[in-house]
DNA sequence: CAGCCGTTTGTGAAAATTCACAAATGACTG
DNA sequence: CAGTCATTTGTGAATTTTCACAAACGGCTG
């Protein structure tokens, strides 16, 4: 049925909204055209009613992240992955997406872009099926234009970004013109973000950062490079609560990279946020720190997202260099391990625990599964054993700073 | 008078002993002669009783610390350093003085030692006075041998020392047989000390830190040195509860140098205890380790006696190394410092406070001389504007460090 | 000068933490 | 195998800490 339908595009048609009214006009319905990032590239004018989801794309010129978030958890967008065959969608209430039938744009199984269309008077069946299957072959030679100029475009960005990183930006003034001319507005705050992965399945995984910051409506992606199984952004956080949007936007993206397509081993770090663009490479080095030490932590500990938030870790190059020079251990530590070790206890781990939640006896005991007294008892114990006084702050400081530096892998 | 009496000295006397017993008769009281460290040198066997601390010098071959340190409190020793005359002393109850005479050995302004008699049987006057004073000029010579040897035993001493501060004990066989012939019982635990004291005074100072060691009878000075202004000890503690004794020792030490002679600038430090000569380069280090630190911290600061005690200061070279390097400011701090500046407030020095105390509100307003509440009205100050989590023991601890660093002198 | 805002202090109730004590367990020992 | 010792858990009372609220203060501004 899809071959006979494919005739029926082979006309020419100077504009993709004309191909979006001409799809519509087939499928009796609202059409929308998105690139491969869910960006509003095209839709159809049509009289009757739209749901809310196609409203809201239209008028923020993208598809919004929940829905886009829905999809995904629905298995929607990988189903349109996967196949070439238009699919039909039942409605999901929650986020006013209405009755449609979607289908991916592919060349030779890259991702271009989608169709939508939406079911208000007639019922979709198979031959919608097929002519929408024949709308996306067509749409490839459509896209792919337009694919091939932000290709070019992103070259001459990733150029640019280099010489920001680099910091080899000294003839401040011409890289103040390419930026004006880059940018319809030029970006206020911004941060360098870096992405880490292990080394098999690189692009696939960078591909997958690219999408979702490009789907993100936290930031903004300003520019995007490689280096090796790295991928390094510049970005500009939309809100006001600047940091905490970028937080949330690198948090969201390791989440749905394990979600989405299932790789944990993705370590990320942001910059310190500047406001002038000779800070990019700072910014940059931060975020490299911050990586650094994400991958040295232990498996189970909350990764760091700003440099600002790496506290005394800031220091772990040279205080780990220190140890490793000196060959001093901490007696209090040591003491412990040797007293663990004899009698079989777990004095050491338990310290550990206890000030790692701030001395809060309840929280520690609970996150060791033990009862508060016996907590309690150990410390006490601890005190004994190794002669100090565990309501010292200078003296849990430093044990804290050690504790961590042991656990940190080297 | 004196001179008078000095003719019944111009006799020979082939001991100290038979001195002593001379003088006993002549005067016809109990006679104790110590050197200039209160050691026992000699005492009369005397009939009559004799007082509790006269019992106890001799029984442990010292005058007892606590006596030492009642007659510099009541300013016995320090008149009987300024005077060439003999000195009535009243029975002091507490420490089983009973009513004496005393007056010091004196050479040229240096003191070689005292000579005590009790009044048993008849009244001291004038006449003793002038009699025991001839006694102390008699007992110079007979001194003397006894001072010359120890001074040249010190500088055989010394070298040794040298020897094992430098580490240059490669030929362990040696350095043992150099030590067994020194000590009569090998010592078992042993710590480097230094004391540390301004330019000015320094041999005034050192003699006086000698002079305490001397009487101290919580540790055994087992060889001493030093190098411009610093007296370099290796001691002994002589209780079970070693770390305790020396500390306290140190901690006397550095008081009773303020109370007896006002001298405030004396740092001092000890290396690690140790239980092997080659060690002792390495508790040398360490010890000096803790001055440099103690020297950096603020003057109202407590300071550190032992390495292990340092905590994170330990680290303090390598982290302001750092600090310095990069020029990187702690943005919480930065921005209380400047919130403070422009609104005359004080959160920087509260939080600072707060955290060396560990968290603990009513120390730290009691220290700050605030009510508890308007502490926690700062601290949840200090949280809105810095966006941080004063529970969170990493932060915290990261904190106190910068803090911490920030207040080192460099 | 009234009024606002940020700050400080006081009060007392509510919540939490600490502490003492008892009992049970289990490993190790003479 | 009884007994000791270190450890764990439970209970409830004592103590401390936290919190909300009121009131007052003082600098600043319209």
């Amino acid at each position: 049925m899809v071959e006979q339908f494919l005739r029926k595009f082979q006309r020419r048609f100077y504009s993709l909204e004309e191909f979006a009214d001409y799809i519509s006009e087939l499928l009796d319905g609202p059409v929308t055209i998105e690139d491969s990032n869910h960006r509003l590239l095209a839709y159809s004018t049509h009289k009757e009613h739209t749901d809310s989801a196609r409203v809201s794309t239209i008028i923020g010129r993208r598809v919004p992240e929940k829905v886009i978030n829905t999809l995904w958890k629905e298995r929607i967008i990988p189903a349109l992955h996967h196949q070439n065959e238009a699919m039909y969608i039942r409605e999901i209430k929650e986020i006013g997406l209405g009755n449609r039938m979607a289908v991916s744009i592919k060349k030779s199984n890259e991702i271009l872009g989608y169709i939508w269309v939406l079911e208000v008077n007639r019922s979709f069946g198979e031959r919608e099926a097929s002519l929408l299957q024949a709308a996306a072959a067509k749409a490839v030679t459509q896209l792919q234009q337009v694919h091939y100029l932000k290709k070019e475009q992103e070259k001459n960005s990733q150029e640019l970004f280099w010489r920001l990183l680099t910091g080899e930006v000294m003839e401040e003034e011409g890289i103040q013109n390419d930026l004006q001319n880059w940018f319809s507005k030029m970006p206020q705050h911004f941060s360098v973000v870096v992405f880490e992965t292990n080394e098999e399945m690189v692009e696939h995984v960078h591909k997958n950062i690219v999408y979702i910051t490009n789907t993100s409506q936290k930031i903004k992606k300003l520019f995007y490079t490689t280096d090796r199984n790295m991928l390094i952004m510049l970005v500009e956080p939309v809100h006001n609560r600047e940091e905490k949007s970028l937080r949330l936007f690198i948090k969201q993206c390791i989440q749905l990279l394990k979600e989405r397509i299932g790789v944990n081993q993705v370590l990320a770090g942001s910059g310190e946020l500047c406001s002038h663009f000779s800070e990019v490479k700072d910014s940059y080095e931060k975020a490299l720190d911050v990586i650094t030490i994400n991958k040295q932590l232990l498996p189970d500990k909350e990764k760091f997202v700003f440099y600002h938030e790496l506290g005394f870790y800031r220091y772990a190059k040279v205080l780990l260099e220190q140890k490793k020079r000196e060959s001093y251990t901490e007696p209090v530590l040591e003491l412990l391990k040797e007293y663990d070790h004899k009698n079989n206890t777990d004095l050491c781990k338990s310290l550990a625990v206890y000030l790692q939640h701030d001395a809060n006896m309840k929280e520690a005991s609970k996150k060791l599964h033990i009862h508060v007294n016996t907590l309690a008892y150990r410390m006490k114990r601890v005190e004994e054993l190794t002669n100090i006084d565990i309501g010292n702050a200078h003296q849990k400081s430093s044990l804290l700073l050690e504790i961590s530096l042991t656990e940190l892998s080297d």
